[in-house]
DNA sequence: AACTCGTGGGC
DNA sequence: TGCCCAAGAGT
């Protein structure tokens, strides 16, 4: 490992810091509670994608309390378009764990907070050095690509072994007395001054004299990251069944993108499909068309998903008022207002959005 | 331990 | 356009 001893790292960065840092909401408090609802809202997330929501969840939860006592689908309900759904899920679930087992205080020590659902070893690490200021280094995106650039570390960071490797630097080049600015520095300063691709001006770097990609003009390929993923592609063909005003929502479960969330009755092919060759394989829709009118065929959405390219058709139908519709499972029926009301994914609001503008 | 889970922005 | 990736975690 290298020597840090005459490197200044921490005392560098941690200047750099305090002329350089953002004024972000969740740095205003020790509050265990707003920590962690920041960082799990922050997960793979930008600041600014994420900050509307921090604002949302802090103005509906004001405390643990209230979140622990709302329902599932309003949390999901407040996290749409976010993504990644299963944070929000977590979310609620241990609110509700520390309401039930920690009598509503969030535990103090890393360990102890590795045991929430949805808080793992990064969260962990943050939750307890901004709060508790526990002397445990933080290890994210931010942190591999300023440690692989400035001390020229190659170890693949989708690898293995890479969060050993990683959190040997990140832990020798913490100070014990100072975790809970150190770790927001070398977040900061990913996230600011060392960024991804190419940075900008690097000359001007606090670390340009000791920076091992600085000096090789490897910025571009620190850190060092090897797997492509592989994109699947799906067909969906929606249908909004309508009758008498009210409308045909169904909960999505399973191991399957969008989990808990509301979306309509739904048929996937194995390839691009015409809806002649669907109803042969659905007698029950089949059935349910041949007593309804349909009233429009949507064009193509292409919704793009990290492991997923996902081609919609949606299909607005309006069954006949005397028909007799037995529903599937998870299947139920809303009105308007309460088909607003329910979690949904952004391809389905899109939709809605758009279906709603041409029948208006 | 590889795979899965969303969305939006930048180039 | 297609690709990268952004304060990761669960399985």
């Amino acid at each position: 490992m290298t020597d840090f001893s005459q490197f200044h790292f921490s005392q560098k960065l941690t200047q750099w810091y305090e002329i350089h840092k953002r004024d972000l909401p969740w740095r205003n408090t020790t509050n265990p509670y707003y920590i962690w609802l920041s960082e799990i809202i922050l997960q793979q997330t930008r600041v600014v994608q994420g900050m509307p929501y921090y604002y949302k969840f802090v103005e509906a939860f004001p405390t643990v309390f209230d979140l622990a006592a709302a329902d599932e689908a309003e949390v999901l309900r407040l996290w749409q378009g976010l993504g990644y759904y299963s944070r929000a899920r977590n979310l609620h679930k241990t609110a509700k764990m520390v309401v039930d087992e920690y009598d509503g205080v969030f535990p103090d020590s890393y360990q102890e907070l590795l045991k929430l659902k949805g808080v793992g070893s990064y969260t962990a690490a943050a939750i307890a050095s901004f709060s508790y200021n526990e002397p445990v280094a933080v290890l994210d995106g931010n942190v591999y690509r300023v440690l692989s650039r400035v001390f020229g570390i190659e170890t693949d960071i989708a690898s293995n072994e890479a969060k050993k490797v990683y959190s040997e630097y990140a832990q020798a080049l913490l100070p014990t007395n100072n975790a809970n600015t150190h770790n927001q520095a070398i977040m900061e300063f990913g996230a600011m001054q060392c960024t991804p691709g190419t940075p900008s001006d690097c000359m001007f770097c606090i670390f340009a004299n000791e920076c091992v990609a600085h000096a090789q003009g490897r910025q571009a390929v620190l850190p060092i990251k090897s797997k492509k993923v592989k994109v699947k592609e799906r067909f969906f063909h929606y249908f909004l069944l309508e009758q008498n005003e009210k409308f045909v929502m169904r909960k999505r479960v399973g191991r399957d993108v969008w989990e808990g969330m509301y979306d309509f009755y739904l048929l996937e092919p194995s390839e691009s499909s015409q809806l002649d060759d669907l109803l042969e394989q659905d007698h029950w829709l089949k059935e349910v068309i041949s007593n309804a009118v349909i009233l429009n065929e949507s064009g193509n959405f292409t919704h793009v998903l990290t492991h997923q390219k996902i081609q919609t058709k949606f299909w607005h139908i309006r069954v006949n008022a005397d028909f007799s519709l037995n529903l599937p499972e998870n299947h139920a029926f809303y009105n308007l207002s309460e088909v607003d009301d329910l979690p949904k994914s952004t391809l389905v609001n899109n939709y809605l959005t758009q279906e709603s503008k041409i029948l208006a």
